[in-house]
DNA sequence: TAAATAACTGACTATTTGGTTGGATTACCT
DNA sequence: AGGTAATCCAACCAAATAGTCAGTTATTTA
């Protein structure tokens, strides 16, 4: 993700060791599951011997931690922010645009959430129950603002999030679906930019913005 | 989900011992995984003993095929085929209404379904290369038609059917998500309507419909 | 009612797996 | 170069778990 100019001394070792497991972890966990990945077999994916593993993670749920933590970060980074100053038109297109570059460029990091949630967010209440539950009141509110300015039409604001949230990330969770439907083997760079273009026509043209 | 009215005769404890064993397992592989479940948890929930839950499936995979097999009967029940008969405006509300319903009284059927695509499709390969593809392929035609003949906008067709799957679903799957940020406990009868109305007009609107 | 069949169950086993340990090896600094 | 700390790793162990089995109880049928 990020680079390897660490300064040339104690911990760069180590941090690339970590980086490597995490990854090895995170595809791991998506194909088996928490319980069915084996440490031994993060072990051999991300190349190193089993002992090592659990040398720098005290433990398999310490690997668990760090993958979700990653995912989270590039949640919030990803996500970026819904943009308040330039109408609620901008502000969705921004929006869309960002989710929809997250889910075909991170699929991975979309699974590991969605697979978190739908077996109960056992990891991830506190993060639900604050950070996210404030976030969609701040931008309901936002979305309520310009609906009662007459500047978009008079829809449910937590339902459009909701509704903006799920089609995006749905070409990341369910990737595999989609690509078999298609019959294709991998997505292209060219389908970002026709999603991106099908669901902000499409959802502009439902606030009545177009 | 069915009756009790079966022939008094062999066979009828079989089926309801194996109807309790198929809903427990069910939920416990949605909080647990796969892996994660263990025989023993399932007969917990089922209460029964163990042994008697291989005594009716031979072993856990079995249990795991009889869950899906269960959850894509389901699926293509309550999925009401798009009816072609009274134009896309009908046709759209009525496969709204019929997935938003799956969505909030099967929950479990959706959440299984999608922890299968998210880790791969590795049992369901073949439904989604066979039964789901010509599905999505003839609804798409169908919508074409009605774009051919001026009765709806012109919008990718696929695309449309991936967003209202997604919406829709959204429902069951990250059930928790959802009812943590709306500081609910329960889904109520009234959400349900309240969520078909939201998409419906969203969606014929989208559709330039209404 | 008696034989036959289905349902049930506790106890056991082979295997898998998370985690430990202790010592070998390598990288780093002065 | 030499010393020190970080890294690496084979072998090991205890706990957990899928599946078996042999024997018991309940139900159906003739």
């Amino acid at each position: 993700m990020n680079d390897n100019k660490k300064p040339n001394k104690q911990g760069r070792i180590r941090e690339q060791s970590q980086e490597k497991i995490i990854v090895a972890a995170q595809e791991e966990f998506i194909l088996q599951g928490y319980k069915g990945s084996t440490v031994q077999s993060i072990a051999d994916r991300a190349g190193l011997p089993k002992a090592n593993i659990l040398y720098y993670f005290k433990n398999k749920e310490n690997i668990y931690h760090a993958v979700l933590e990653k995912t989270l970060n590039m949640w919030d980074e990803g996500i970026g922010d819904i943009d308040p100053d330039n109408g609620p038109k901008v502000a969705i297109e921004k929006f869309i645009a960002a989710k929809v570059k997250m889910s075909f460029h991170h699929p991975s990091a979309s699974k590991i959430y969605a697979m978190e949630i739908i077996q109960g967010a056992q990891h991830l209440k506190d993060f639900a129950r604050t950070y996210l539950r404030q976030w969609v009141r701040a931008k309901a509110k936002l979305f309520q603002q310009w609906i009662d300015n007459g500047e978009m039409k008079d829809v449910d604001p937590v339902s459009l999030i909701f509704l903006i949230w799920s089609s995006t990330q749905h070409y990341a969770d369910f990737e595999t679906q989609i690509l078999t439907i298609m019959n294709r083997a991998d997505y292209e760079e060219e389908d970002v930019e026709a999603v991106t273009k099908f669901l902000t026509d499409f959802i502009l043209r439902g606030c009545g913005l177009k």
